[in-house]
RNA sequence: GCCCCCAUCGUCUAGCCCGGCCCAGGACACCGGCUUUUCAAGCCGAGAACAGGGGUUCAAAUCCCCUUGGGGGUACCA
């Protein structure tokens, strides 16, 4: 009878899954699937300064929304809780001369012989003797240091093939040392590239920091005033304090400071316990940080099967010219020899482009509940009837949250920007969502897209000239003495005598077309000026579809306020 | 420094193991065109690569060696 594959996925708790873990996941599960074998899971936190019990939840429900199981659900080990098998190899290998103390720490002794290893991916590889020092596998606080737990645990729950990226290649002989040393069995080993980001370096937290930084270095250099930042992105006596330096000398702030300041941990200050200082930063200073964690891509507005796709094809592919597949193809047709050797680079348009394809195929309806959603995150704003039956008790409650403090709170920060007073919306019901969706499904990268780009539907104000965008105002209104201005102003008649019930697409546009050709005017000419009165800039879905949404008394309105606002 | 790994269009890659069907195929991006009331979408089309040098062979992207380039490791992190 043949060995049932085990395989697993052992990330260590200390953050956010990212991309590159959850590609090693997602090939451990194929793999697995593929050969009917069981996958595992397994939480590392030998590392009691850097694990935490938020990171461990937050793993695995990454995982789960990228669509994995794992088979000890159940019961997922903690290596924290498992010292015992530890401790017990840890005396096997002292009693028989194979480990030594060393200054309160264990250390290996390396057997002065070279080793060499099959690898699933590379073929053969082989470390000569003398590479590796006597390296320490439990600390002196106790817990055993990574290489003699992933051993053990290996060993103890049964994993028959270890699948994870190249940084463990170098690793895998001190495994295999210390399986030879304690009778242990050798798994099937296999490694692929890393993932790297488009200028060669290695993907990784670490560049939300570097964006942070190189944005924020740049808003100084440009006059940004260090005392103010300060103050919003953490208390000013904590940035103080934290750079050492005398209050008034924001210029003396190096890049040095700045890079000290954002590799601190945020939970070291007061006042920011919840979101990591870059972010803080970049929402401070209103710039986007890079997606890394599969946690990000999920709030930017990505589709975890689209997400799966993207990320295994980024190092394996079924060998023929199909790239758009999902979790069960690849568990029905993963492979190891088909794994690619060399690194890849992300590539974030990729990604997009089939992201948008897979939005495109969507259903409407269940676009429009993502849409619904994201627009409640963005502006606290629930569509009648309400989207309290589509959201979840904690979501509710956050906005609940949001909305009682609107304007109130001097200094207080909303876990969102306060909902604007959008004058339409009151009507913004699923119905409105549902319409939306449809617009914007085949123009959306992301999810979020539709709430981006139809903004100009539910957060408008009426009184505001800032929304008008001057250049479109300039080209398309004022340009030719007034001449968009003179067709709207015409327009108001026009749009008004389509009767309430024929307000649709249809009438809409074949009143605004017959209207161009009266007026011997391209339709450009005339739509033109519409768009920009109703959205202030000179981009929208269809002019049919758009006025159809806003419905004609807001379309009067605004086209009103317009004339009254950049009619001067 | 030392050790290990890798190397096809800008990017992800097919082809390489089992040399000839490959003056190298697909996808994303880019560029051009069609469509068009804007922006997208859609459709059509173009450009774009075997890192370099030596071998082996009738024949090399495919096999061998060297060089160069890239990555990883070298922790009481995992």
């Amino acid at each position: 009878m043949p060995q049932t594959i085990v395989t697993r996925f052992a990330p260590s708790p200390t953050g956010a899954l990212h991309v590159g873990g959850a590609r090693t996941a997602l090939y451990n599960w194929a793999f697995a699937k593929r050969h009917g074998g069981k996958f595992l899971l397994r939480l590392e936190d030998t590392d009691q300064a850097r694990s935490s019990d938020a990171a461990a939840d937050a793993m695995l429900k990454d995982l789960a929304w990228i669509g994995l199981d794992w088979d000890n659900a159940n019961d997922v080990p903690r290596q924290s809780q498992r010292l015992h098998l530890y401790n017990a190899a840890i005396e096997k290998l002292l009693s028989a001369g194979k480990a030594y103390e060393d200054n309160g720490a264990i250390r290996f002794k390396i057997p002065a012989e070279p080793i060499s290893f099959h690898d699933e991916v590379r073929g053969d590889v082989t470390i000569p003797a003398g590479q590796t020092e006597d390296f320490v596998i439990r600390k002196t606080d106790g817990f055993p240091t990574y290489h003699l737990a992933v051993v053990v645990d290996d060993a103890d729950m049964g994993v028959t093939h270890v699948l994870r990226a190249q940084e463990h290649l170098s690793n895998t002989p001190k495994h295999i040392l210390l399986q030879n040393a304690l009778g242990l069995p050798r798994p099937t080993y296999a490694h692929f590239g890393l993932i790297l980001n488009q200028d060669g370096s290695k993907m990784s937290k670490r560049d939300k920091s570097k964006t942070a930084q190189q944005e924020l270095r740049r808003w100084l250099d440009q006059g940004g005033n260090i005392e103010w930042f300060a103050e919003e992105c953490v208390s000013r006596n904590d940035f103080i304090d934290m750079i050492g330096k005398s209050e008034d000398s924001a210029k003396k702030v190096s890049p040095q400071d700045i890079k000290e300041f954002l590799t601190k941990k945020s939970s070291e200050y007061s006042e920011l316990d919840v979101k990591d200082i870059p972010e803080r930063i970049a929402e401070v200073l209103g710039f986007t940080l890079p997606e890394i964690d599969v946690a990000d891509f999920r709030e930017s507005g990505y589709l975890p099967d689209t997400l799966c796709n993207y990320l295994a094809l980024l190092g394996w592919n079924p060998g023929n010219d199909l790239e758009k597949f999902d979790n069960t193809f690849l568990a029905g047709n993963f492979s190891l020899d088909r794994v690619n050797k060399g690194d890849s680079k992300f590539d974030r348009e990729k990604l997009a482009s089939f992201n948008s394809d897979a939005i495109n195929e969507m259903p409407v309806d269940e676009l429009a509940i993502e849409f619904a959603e994201r627009l409640f995150h963005a502006y606290g704003m629930p569509p009648n009837p309400g989207l309290k039956y589509l959201l979840t008790e904690k979501d509710y409650q956050l906005w609940d949250n949001a909305i009682h403090h609107v304007g109130v709170g001097e200094g207080q920060r909303l876990p969102t920007s306060p909902p604007p007073i959008a004058s339409g919306a009151k009507k913004f019901d699923m119905e409105h969502c549902r319409l939306l969706a449809e617009i914007y499904r085949p123009r959306s990268k992301t999810l979020c897209d539709p709430v981006k780009l139809g903004k100009f539907f539910f957060d408008w104000n009426l009184y505001a000239p800032d929304q008008y965008d001057p250049k479109a105002v300039d080209k398309i209104l004022k340009k030719n003495d007034n001449e968009g201005l003179k067709v709207l102003a015409q327009l108001q008649q026009t749009l008004n005598n389509v009767a309430d019930a024929d307000w649709n697409e249809q009438s809409i546009e074949a009143a605004v077309k017959l209207f161009a050709e009266a007026n011997a005017l391209g339709l450009g000419k005339v739509a033109q000026p519409l768009r920009v009165a109703v959205s202030g800039s000179t981009v929208s879905p269809g002019i049919g579809q758009t006025l159809t949404i806003l419905g004609k008394q807001e379309t009067l309105q605004r086209i009103a306020n317009c004339l009254a606002l950049c009619g001067q």
